[in-house]
DNA sequence: TCCTTGTTTAAGTCTTAGCTAATATTAGCA
DNA sequence: TGCTAATATTAGCTAAGACTTAAACAAGGA
């Protein structure tokens, strides 16, 4: 699986967030995204696996707990590959906030 | 499907890199992919599709011919997400360049 | 040691993405 | 109009991923 599908999951992406603004246990994941999705703890465990696989997250056991932290190591690949063509799609970004100028421009006159 | 499930599949990375450079035909994109990746037109084919339908690509009817282009437009999506989790990650990831900096002083020793 | 809480793992089901093969569509040309 | 080349679309198959339920595991307290 690549990082790419990773990031594809709206749950794992919803995870990513909660663990970018601060280190969370297992439990406090699950009961957030659990209840905004509606899946299940171990649904949400399985999630968490696949992070950790990827090395999205670490891990750290405390007691019964698992404290998930973010781990951005894995963001570098996706940050190089959009890098690449990063390169040749900006300009044609730039071209599309002038068409959208101009788009407003008329829309006033 | 999500911008981040397009990104997901490795033929459509590919495609996007090739259009990055120029605009193609579906004739000279299945050429390269089909043999790179061992996959049939219809394959390649499906593929151009979905990366219409998400917006990634426009197509030019020119004769018998597709021309495709690539479109920046949903990576905005993309950067915006990334953007947001960024701020957090990227002191992390400066923290990792310390320590492979610091791993690599310590080998030389 | 047994129980309880927190969590992961295993097994099985369902859905969907990606593929091939076959067919349809489109446009130019004889 | 019929033929050919370029491409898209459809149907059907297969594999993989996301889910649920149930079972296993880990750690601390009675």
């Amino acid at each position: 699986m690549h990082a790419f599908d990773v990031l594809g999951d709206p749950v794992r992406r919803r995870i990513l967030e909660i663990l970018a603004e601060d280190r969370h246990a297992s439990g406090e994941i699950v009961a957030i995204v659990g209840e905004e999705f509606g899946i299940t703890q171990s649904a949400v465990s399985q999630h968490l696996k696949v992070l950790r696989d990827h090395g999205f997250a670490t891990v750290e056991v405390a007691g019964p707990r698992r404290i998930y932290q973010i781990d951005p190591a894995p963001m570098v690949e996706i940050d190089r590959w959009l890098a690449r063509l990063r390169g040749f799609w900006e300009p044609k970004l730039e071209a599309l906030a002038v068409e959208v100028a101009r788009g407003k421009r008329k829309r006033r006159e």
